[in-house]
DNA sequence: CACTAAGCGGGGACTGTCTCCGTTTAGTGT
DNA sequence: ACACTAAACGGAGACAGTCCCCGCTTAGTG
């Protein structure tokens, strides 16, 4: 096993204000937001960020992990409590909303979900695809999904869906008429 | 009316330049493709690419003019051939199809559809919206497309779909589930 | 309290965007 | 042919961002 020693106090503290920092950054400024900004906000120089989080998806995750893990959360509770297909239509509607509250996480949810050679397969991510699975299964037994739809796709659309609406800046009822037509799309054909 | 007099030789010249080397830079390097570098590969300099295409947006949607108006033609077409659902349901299908195939083209056409306020109004934009349009109405008179989708709506979807495709990288066939799931979803609920 | 490796941080190389302005040249009138 | 001028050129350079390297600092240990 991998003997891991506790991080020094100096780093972990790097390591936490950096976080709390980029998170804020990232809500005002969007995916893009500038890391040597983020480093010079959080008082330390760029090497502690770039040794801490190599790219900036590592950062977005680590910003976001908290988020992630509870949206998987959340589908195994849905699952617990719902019907199969309504558990999924309801974790989608939550998932869509909360992406795009969220600035930054529409872009972590989309690398999350990208199977180009090098895709980051983080920890969380596999989490999230993983509670997928188990909805979009359990909906395909029940026969209230296509049975066309892998796991993946569900998770695609979501970020699609998320796309479309961030075009509809103006238009606070988009998400809801696009979140439905993706639920709709979902149902097996007639 | 405004007195176009005609472009210099020179200027005309290297306009039509920089439109063949951006078509070809944009395919190869994606719509991230370095501006200074496609002047210097048309062999002018930066000023000359800057003067005749102000922003990254313009530049593009000249390189891809003549697809976006056979794109808007197209849709006449098929709106004179099939019934009009049917018709809706294959342009899209070529929408994105198209969108994805040519790379660069998915910023265009999501640029062309926010509506953010310094939205890029541009002549062809329009031209594709209006034929949205006709196809939409056509198609909601008739009763095979949802009442609460605007012409807007579904070129914004596209893009959706295009966005989603794409994180589906290995998957050819991901893109035919995508758009079928969409013209599902645009029915008008059972 | 001294030692050492973990950690720091900022200077600097590099890439890209975009503007400014001195220089060149196409088109025109003579 | 030639001179003139407005149009167009082009590249230097200011600026912003990413990311690495390596000499310096300091937390943790015996």
């Amino acid at each position: 096993m991998t003997q891991v020693r506790p991080m020094r106090a100096d780093a972990r503290r790097n390591y936490e204000r950096l976080l709390k920092v980029a998170a804020e950054a990232f809500a005002e400024h969007g995916e893009g937001a500038s890391l040597d900004d983020i480093a010079k906000r959080a008082g330390v120089g760029s090497g502690t960020l770039y040794r801490h989080f190599p790219t900036r998806q590592a950062l977005l995750e680590a910003a976001y992990v908290d988020r992630i893990e509870a949206l998987a959360v959340r589908a195994d509770e849905l699952g617990a409590e719902l019907p199969p297909g309504e558990a999924l239509v309801e974790w989608l509607n939550e998932l869509c909303v909360g992406t795009i509250q969220v600035r930054g996480m529409k872009a972590l949810l989309g690398s999350a979900v990208t199977d180009g050679s090098a895709a980051a397969v983080t920890a969380c991510g596999t989490n999230m695809k993983e509670a997928a699975a188990r909805l979009v299964e359990a909906a395909q037994r029940e026969g209230t999904l296509r049975a066309d739809i892998e796991p993946i796709d569900v998770l695609r659309l979501a970020h699609g869906v998320a796309t479309a609406s961030e075009l509809a800046k103006g238009d606070r009822s988009a998400i809801r008429r696009y979140v439905s037509l993706l639920t709709e799309g979902l149902r097996p054909a007639r």
